[in-house]
DNA sequence: ACTTAAGCGAGACGGTACGTCCCGTCTTAAG
DNA sequence: CTTAAGACGGGACGTACCGTCTCGCTTAAGT
């Protein structure tokens, strides 16, 4: 049944403890100041017993990133029927947390550990906290017929990630309204036109 | 004219092989795996002379991206008169130097010394190689009147540099079309209005 | 028993091979031009442990120097019975040796050491090679009624020592016959009483 | 006449603040944390200036010393017909100098450059403070028919600098009355004898 | 007066070594 | 067979000085 062969089990509470430790110094330094050793040293256990499980510091970071030891749990979007005001909601809040003084150095060591880890960067939207509710919303959405049929929702998203990508990159708050007028681009309201039929 | 007093000038030969060493270093191994002892040996300089005139290995960086020496000089997007096309000829140029294996881990790099580096941050558009023309040129059909009056262009800009950085993040190239999609979303065509005839 | 609980144990082989190349540079170049990153180099050994278990080069140095390896194990003074002879032997050969060209600039050098570091001073006699055998062999002498009793040893060694620094420093080799003049001035002949005669 | 062709003469006061400086260092610092540019800085004076006249740190050194900048003006060996006594109070004295706390640092720096330097080494009496008035004494002394004529002068002389050098090398200050028991050794009382002529 | 050479304070430069930090691997003793 | 501890070879850090050099200026002696 069991696999293992003999000899002591992995430590749970080893493991417990370096993801904590990592999770708290990863926040509380970034990830350049991160360093393998100051997590052995601080969580208790051996440097050995690090690199037995994790092949690199980026990885280990990756583990607490998709375990949400790093960022809060993710954000669900409102379902309220009004797509576009569910996802101006969801947008201002993202920005709201990214551009908080004290979450922004945060949010920029994620960037980089998403440019120096595959697997992290190729999750990036799960990586930042963005759920994949949000897709499942505009599925949905696309199909009540919310929003046309035609609506490039991969374009959308990831315009939407980049966008918060850049305003923490270049330190400079999303200005307000922008993620009012952000949606209004992203998903258009279609014409009006004269429904007759 | 000149307002130093005395002692030598500094050397404008060690600033040019020390910028010119770091671009090559870093277009060959990467941010991370760049070294100032690396660099000073290279370039034939004494590391002093490097931390005499660069606080750190970022703004070294820095420079030598604001001196055009790590990317090809500004993409100059194009002016046919139409911005939509014009713009979707420019972005799919980035895409393809961008998703081009032999440029993502350079311009992986250059995100994450955006990060780093308060001042490429800042200037993350021409960081990353997009000139100011493109604004020019946006705000130049805006007032032709081939945008509509309210387009938000600033929001429009950072989409577009956010869009190329997700996809870089992600490791997963722009989809065929992606260009067009997008400035398809950002840059909606006005309704037809039922213009007699 | 032994009371280290975990850890790999120090390396002996480290630690000779950093001994030994200490010795042989420090014979080669002198204390001043002894470098720690040469040592290591030569010795095969990361810096870090070098600095791991000893404080300074001089106590590198002075580690050597109790361990004999760089100076020839001590003399020890002749026993005839006639100590004035057996000192003037011995203090002939200590100014040969110390008096030798391709030896003077390496005793120098043993003098910085013992300027610099407490241990090596405190130890002087034993630092240049002069055995306790010396001074056993003055308190038997003193005992055996070949000395008078009130003979002051300790001012007579010191010296003794001190004059063969004095000449090293000097740079001047002692004048033949110099041993015997001076032996005869520190433990002199004690008058002849008028013996029946 | 002169055959200094033309051009400004060398400055003297730069000469005097270098040799201050240098003093002043050296007594607080001691000789091997005494460096050319901190000399330079603290004394006002480009480091060439300091290279134009001086070869090297112990140069200048030596040039101090023997300015008298660095030791207090030799110690004049009393005359009061005993030359026992009076070498006796003048070995007390230098004892009482070398080993007081405050001065021994700089006096084992002072056998650190005799040790580095062969003019100060050559000259390690006058170096140390020990006048020739000394050797003078001693010649008029022998003279004078104070001491019996075969007395080794030179040897007492090594021996009394070498075991004020030994003392201070061995951080152990000279014991009540070693200065006078040295003497006693070192310039014996000729047998009293029955002098019937 | 004009030229020329030297001295000077300042300070940049190539270089060497410092002592520290951290890497990733290996060894030991305990469980 | 895992773990905490920790030594090891290695590499880079950022700093301190070395001794040389160049700069712009001043100070004399020659012309």
């Amino acid at each position: 049944m069991a696999d293992r062969r003999r000899g002591a089990a992995r430590s749970e509470a080893a493991r417990i403890a370096v993801l904590e430790t990592t999770a708290e110094l990863f926040a509380e330094r970034g990830y350049d100041r991160l360093t393998i050793e100051g997590i052995a040293a601080e969580a208790g256990v051996a440097k050995q017993t690090i690199y037995r499980w994790w092949k690199s510091k980026s990885e280990l970071v990756a583990e607490c990133l998709f375990e949400g030891r790093l960022l809060p749990t993710d954000v669900v979007p409102p379902n309220t029927g009004d797509i576009r005001n569910d996802l101006t909601t969801w947008l201002d809040a993202l920005f709201q947390f990214t551009d908080a003084p004290e979450n922004s150095g945060l949010v920029r060591s994620l960037v980089v550990v998403a440019a120096e880890n595959e697997s992290v960067g190729r999750q990036l939207d799960a990586s930042l906290g963005v759920s994949t509710l949000l897709t499942t919303r505009l599925d949905a959405a696309t199909e009540a017929g919310e929003l046309p049929a035609g609506t490039p929702l991969k374009e959308a998203v990831d315009a939407l990630i980049g966008v918060a990508i850049v305003h923490v990159l270049q330190r400079t708050p999303a200005a307000p309204g922008a993620a009012k007028r952000l949606v209004g681009l992203l998903l258009p309201e279609p014409p009006v036109g004269p429904v007759g039929g």
